[in-house]
DNA sequence: ACCTCATTTCGTCATATGTCGAAATTTAGA
DNA sequence: TCTAAATTTCGACATATGACGAAATGAGGT
């Protein structure tokens, strides 16, 4: 129970929703997330941890950048059928679909190499 | 997007877990589920508008009394989808478990006539 | 070794949430 | 009409949550 009650708040909250529907399109790091959502850079980080220790989300690290990426393993519970009905929810919301084209951009001019 | 993140934070407190698995049942009457939950009318009735405001639940009035059940239309956005899932979920808890067995013995004997 | 940049951790603050009890509302029955 | 019971509304309170900035941590490059 204590396990499902966290997953749920960690999806109550706008900007995490933002940050999962961000990582549909793939791995992207902490800065470039911080970019798009502009928030405080130690907020980002405390949402990207609360979304990982629920197995939302996995971390890599490259150097200097830490990568998140959606969790695609099996294992984790209630996640593998989150997911997929999160991707397939809110396609027409203007803030996602502004994050998305954000996303892109950003990826290329700010922190990224 | 406002929406989502009400039927999250809906399903984000273990009380309203607890109601909805509950309902899975059959429906129930407001004193019922306060005898199962042990928690002040009030606090069950805010718990149960929360629930009936996202559309997980509906209510039925029969003279005094106010039955509510999970809603099974399929009009209503995202809850068809997760009604679902939350039935899957936590077959083997024991509050659930616990609650469940109660809710039978109380329908019974308290307020119901 | 030092400096810089990305990220995380920590402390603080304002707001949101879950709880209760008291009072208001509604309905059935005497 | 009056009373009793179920439910809801309201006001108060303690705790949880999301935000920030400052400081700590970690990894490269000079």
């Amino acid at each position: 129970m204590r396990d499902l009650i966290k997953v749920f708040k960690a999806l109550s909250d706008p900007n995490r929703i933002r940050i999962l529907k961000m990582l549909e399109a793939g791995p992207l790091c902490v800065c470039e997330i911080t970019e798009v959502l502009e928030l405080a850079p130690s907020t980002v980080s405390k949402h990207l941890s609360l979304l990982r220790d629920v197995n939302f989300i996995l971390d890599k690290k490259d150097g200097k950048w830490v990568y998140y990426e959606l969790n695609k393993t099996v294992g984790a519970q209630f996640i593998p059928e989150l997911l997929p009905l999160i991707r397939k929810w809110l396609p027409e919301d203007e803030v996602i679909l502004s994050d998305r084209q954000k996303a892109q951009t950003v990826e290329r001019n700010s922190c990224a190499v």
